[in-house]
DNA sequence: GTTAGCAGTCAGAATCAATGAGTGCTAGCG
DNA sequence: CGCTAGCACTCATTGATTCTGACTGCTAAC
């Protein structure tokens, strides 16, 4: 346990390195807190060799270790959110009705960005608890035709197939009619399962017989649904922080960002609850000097996406904890309606 | 105009930076020519005082002007395309039928900056030429719906709008039905036009005059067609050049595509034809190292859109030139079918 | 026209000393 | 006992200096 005056250091440490991102050293301190430097040095003697703090090379001033990040953000920092002001912006964002589900989740990871100059990331199967509200098959030519899907939050998958010769348009539109009494309503989860089921069992079965592909054609625009989307936003903020200025960094991290790996970002956190992985705690080898923070958001059921923000180990914890809470908490409203 | 052995020297120099970004002496180039390194500083001399050369500084070895590149390009690259092999990439890639044209195209950059190592970029009104195929309202809940219109290239466009607490679904669907009946193969670009016309003249005025508010939301889901759409492919290529091994150009250029002034890029280029852009004939400030290929492709008439390619001026012209003017045909002919 | 040879230039690497921001430690003070 | 003044020490950073080597341009001779 750290004495209060340990405390108070370990905190004008943390938030001087975040503003400057240099080491910091004992005058610095000792000129706001009224203890001569000789005293500081000695407490800060003690605060490194409890692991909190650490030094550059001998004779630097301190910076923070992620020890000392985690004191900072699960101790020091109350609760006190005094962010309400920009909240109000994500408010009207989510009470825009105009807005299709994936839209407003995108805007608001803009939103988020902006708000903290950091990447911000929401990550989960957009399409669970998705039901379907309409299927469409609209010809384009004599040999071509888009089939679209709708769901209940407006979202649109669109997949365009050609008409197998041995098959009339009719005879497709025919499927797609039947597809759609069997399939209103499904969820998006439970279509395929449904599908093969209703084949086996009632009418479907005598024009399925004859044409396997449409049925093939049909699930492959579903693959679409299910594969986990995410929206990124702020890919390039990082750079413009000063543990960027080096190239062969900016190149590791954009190099992740562009794989799809970023859900090994939230490989093995917590289910509930906010999670903060400082520096090397992330598996990530282009993370080591980042901060990842995530926070799932329900969806329906017991499933969840998570919204996630990375930036510097020298993040602005005290702004951006609360602001991502209270996001994760809008984003499961927008799921709940 | 240059003799044959300062054009051989030029070539010379020019292939030999674009593989190593050095500047090249005249004992580098001795030792292929069989020329003593003395005769090559005199061509060299020469070719300096012409412009096509340059040092770095006073006793460095040479480096390819801009001018220099524009020689190599357009006098001493014969057109001996034996690039074909990679070029069947391209063929298969354009006979799938069952890819949307925006999905061909975006897979198309995808190649492209995969088989050359640079970003590529494909601009233009997407929706250009395309005509209307379908209408569609699917309603979601008591009070919203999705506005879907549908293209003959199989573009999806949708909107969801809110049911304006005066109107009925009902009504809603019917103005769509009569929506479909005007506007089916009617080219985007007259939409807006014809809508008007009609609305003053037809059926179509009863029905708008107690509701206002639909035809300003349809039209307000056009505006997303008439957007110059791009697709931007291999955004990070640019960083494994050693011309931009300084954070701070790496900035300004990812700046720059982050912004939406891609469109900057093909201002003033010719309409016909390749147009290259060396340098600083690129109006861009982060653009000054970096050359721009710009070729036109043939939409409907007399319209056109445009593939790009951005790689350092330092480019393998011999093998990205006959490339892009491949692709480009190749893009032509999916906008003509 | 070509080349050998030589003097000159200059970027980049290597070395070195000076600077100053920091530390740890000790002794003395209230 | 907690605090502090003071001193010796460390080390990254900076700038000056030098060295090296890859070049060039020029001249004189073949």
């Amino acid at each position: 346990m750290l004495s209060k005056r340990q405390e108070i250091i370990l905190k004008l440490v943390i938030e001087e390195y975040i503003k400057t991102a240099e080491p910091i050293g004992s005058r610095t301190i000792s000129k706001v807190l009224d203890f001569s430097s000789a005293t500081i040095r000695n407490e800060m003697a003690d605060l490194e060799e409890l692991g909190y703090i650490e030094k550059t090379h001998t004779s630097s001033g301190r910076i923070p270790s992620d020890k000392g990040y985690h004191y900072y953000i699960e101790v020091i920092l109350t609760d006190n959110n005094d962010y309400s002001k920009s909240f109000n912006i994500i408010d009207e964002l989510f009470e825009n009705a105009d807005i299709k589900r994936e839209e407003a989740i995108k805007q608001a990871m803009n939103l988020l960005s902006q708000l903290t100059n950091y990447t911000s990331i929401a990550l989960g199967p957009s399409a669970y608890g998705s039901r379907i509200k309409k299927i469409e098959l609209v010809p384009l030519s004599e040999s071509k035709c888009i089939l679209l899907i709708v769901t209940n939050y407006g979202h649109v998958e669109s997949k365009q197939i050609s008409v197998p010769s041995n098959t009339s348009l009719d005879d497709m539109k025919r499927v797609i009619e039947i597809f759609n009494d069997i399939l209103y309503d499904c969820p998006i989860g439970q279509v395929s399962e449904k599908l093969h089921y209703e084949i086996n069992t009632t009418r479907i079965k005598d024009i399925m017989t004859y044409n396997q592909t449409i049925i093939e054609t049909f699930l492959e625009a579903f693959t679409k649904f299910t594969q986990s989307k995410f929206y990124l936003s702020g890919k390039n903020k990082m750079l413009y922080q000063p543990e960027f200025n080096d190239v062969q960094r900016v190149r590791e991290l954009l190099a992740f960002f562009e794989q799809n790996d970023i859900f090994r970002l939230v490989e093995n956190t917590e289910q509930k609850g906010i999670s903060v992985r400082i520096g090397k705690e992330n598996q990530i080898k282009a993370m080591r000097d980042c901060t990842v923070i995530t926070v799932p958001y329900q969806l329906n059921e017991n499933k969840s996406g998570t919204i996630a923000i990375v930036g510097p180990t020298r993040m602005e914890y005290q702004k951006v904890i609360p602001l991502v809470k209270y996001l994760a908490s809008h984003m499961s409203k927008l799921y709940k309606e």
